[in-house]
RNA sequence: GACCCCUUCGUCUAGUGGCCUAGGACAUCACCCUUUCACGGUGAAGACACGGGUUCGAGUCCCGUAGGGGUCGCCA
């Protein structure tokens, strides 16, 4: 049997880093084992689903690059099959209609709560004759659970686990308006979409326990489930707003690449022996659901950054540069020269940088001067005092010089240091502000070949003293 | 409260009874490299939650305790 896995948000928000991850397992298991990997969206619930939503969840799944392999399912257009399998399951003597109102749901749920019982609905219309029913209550259609034993499943990522069924009640199937819920949705589409594996976040743990008994209900067999642990925030607490809960678009925004946030969530909660820099290639060949761990973890976004600082360093230049361009592109107008000078510098400014937001600050004196005074408190401290003046005087060195390359540079640059009696340091370092406005760069020389001669000895003879 | 799950350095983890004097990565600190910042290199500090068992031997198996998390909707 072939391996068919899919991916099932519901689209109330932006698609959170908890989903990516699920996306990714999903994907990666089915790539792993030569199967389908799916997606639907889970819109039943049209008060709380909106376009916008589904869209950002789109959006980010692409940019992952955890598009589906089919296009995707829509839920809420399946709800007359869902219904119709709830009539058969009623037909059959399977499932109930319940005429229980919302007070009496209440007082059974406060009753249990403080008899300290499990909060379970014992409705008396599992038993009853349909002919008592009232007339004006629309009645639910619940499923008739087993009351006695237990139940086991064997869960991929968690092992084995046993619940007691006095510990499950019939759940609803149809609302009062007719409408199916989401416990009934799902079973019937994952049947209809022929998924074999369920992988998921744990919060749905205990659903998967009613889910399994409604499919042996229906005369299906169930599929394979896989519940991974939840990401948390710092603290240690469920992931909010307050944590990273941001939506993968937020991540983009911060600068960090699709393949390095893959391999940052791939490494949480699964690992392969010591390895950290893992290629897609290497995770579909590795990836196995026993292997991920049971436990929550936390999301950490120093380690998030300096992998993709790894990622920044083996990207493709040229790629790198369209991105810079798009940000400075924000606020500066980016001419073709400019992207010319960016371009040639970018092994030097990727080499720095850790996300694409960095990169691009970093690499915005290649496009506009620095405005003085400086803002960056440590480069306008290196043109305090002489600092100034020595770039200037390096202006007028320079001016003269025949062949604009870093080698001529720098015997230049290393002459007037020793002529003043100064180290290189002291002579490089105004010299990188006033032409970068910073106190971090690519290697000066670069920077200074790159710009060329012109814009370079306008730089430095038009420092400003600074206070 | 009931039920289920979890627990190795600050964080992510390796570890499936002897190879563990508990390994790696990020973060931290020191040094080296160096025109800056990064990269890189070397080194330091840093963990098996606790208590009982089982066993010749336990981070690894069992039980309990503590702590954490999840679920208990006509939401998904």
């Amino acid at each position: 049997m072939s391996v068919v896995t899919r991916f099932a948000p519901s689209p109330t928000g932006f698609l959170h880093i908890g989903g990516a991850r699920t996306a990714l397992f999903n994907y990666l298991y089915a790539r792993r084992h030569g199967g389908r990997y799916l997606l639907r969206i889970e819109d039943t619930d049209k008060q709380r689903s909106t376009e916008e939503a589904i869209a950002a969840i789109q959006d980010g799944l692409a940019w992952l690059g955890l598009e589906g392999d089919a296009p995707p399912v829509f839920q809420s257009q399946n709800a007359e099959r869902h219904a119709a399998v709830a009539e058969k399951l009623l037909a059959e003597g399977m499932a109930y209609r319940c005429y229980l109102s919302q007070e009496d749901l209440d007082a059974q749920r406060e009753a249990c709560r403080a008899e300290g019982r499990p909060v379970r609905i014992r409705s008396p219309w599992r038993d009853a004759d349909p002919a008592d029913a009232p007339a004006d209550v629309k009645p639910v259609v619940r499923v008739k659970m087993p009351q006695t034993g237990e139940t086991t499943i064997e869960d991929l990522v968690q092992g084995p686990v046993t619940i007691g069924h006095d510990q499950m009640d019939d759940f609803i199937l149809l609302r009062g308006d007719g409408s199916p819920t989401y416990m009934l949705s799902v079973v019937v589409d994952d049947a209809d979409m022929g998924v074999t594996h369920v992988v998921r976040g744990d919060d749905h743990l205990t659903n998967a326990f009613r889910q399994h008994h409604l499919y042996q209900a229906c005369g299906w067999s169930p599929p394979a489930f896989a519940h991974i642990p939840l990401i948390h925030g710092p603290d240690g607490a469920k992931l909010s707003k307050r944590h990273g809960a941001l939506g993968v678009d937020a991540y983009r925004e911060m600068g960090y690449l699709p393949e390095a946030l893959k391999n940052y969530l791939l490494r949480l909660g699964w690992a392969h022996g010591d390895d950290e820099v893992i290629s897609e290639a290497q995770a579909i060949e590795w990836f196995d659901l026993p292997q991920v761990g049971r436990s929550a973890a936390r999301f950490d976004f120093a380690k998030l950054e300096n992998l993709n600082g790894h990622y920044m360093r083996e990207a493709d230049d040229d790629r790198l540069t369209d991105l810079t361009v798009e940000r400075l592109g924000r606020d500066l107008a980016v001419d073709a020269d400019a992207v010319r000078r960016l371009r040639a510098g970018m092994a030097g400014l990727k080499a720095r940088a850790n996300t694409l937001a960095y990169l691009a600050e970093s690499a915005r004196f290649y496009v506009e001067r620095p405005r003085f005074p400086l803002e960056n408190p440590k480069a306008a401290k290196l043109l305090q005092g002489d600092g100034a003046a020595i770039a200037r005087e390096a202006g007028e060195a320079l001016a003269d010089i025949d062949d604009w390359s870093e080698e001529a540079l720098e015997a230049r640059l290393r002459a007037m240091a020793e002529d003043k009696g100064l180290g290189f340091g002291k002579v490089a370092q105004p010299l990188r502000a006033a032409i970068t406005g910073s106190n971090a760069s690519p290697g000066i020389f670069e920077v200074m070949a790159i710009l060329g001669r012109d814009e370079v000895l306008a730089r430095l003879t038009e420092t400003p003293d600074h206070e």
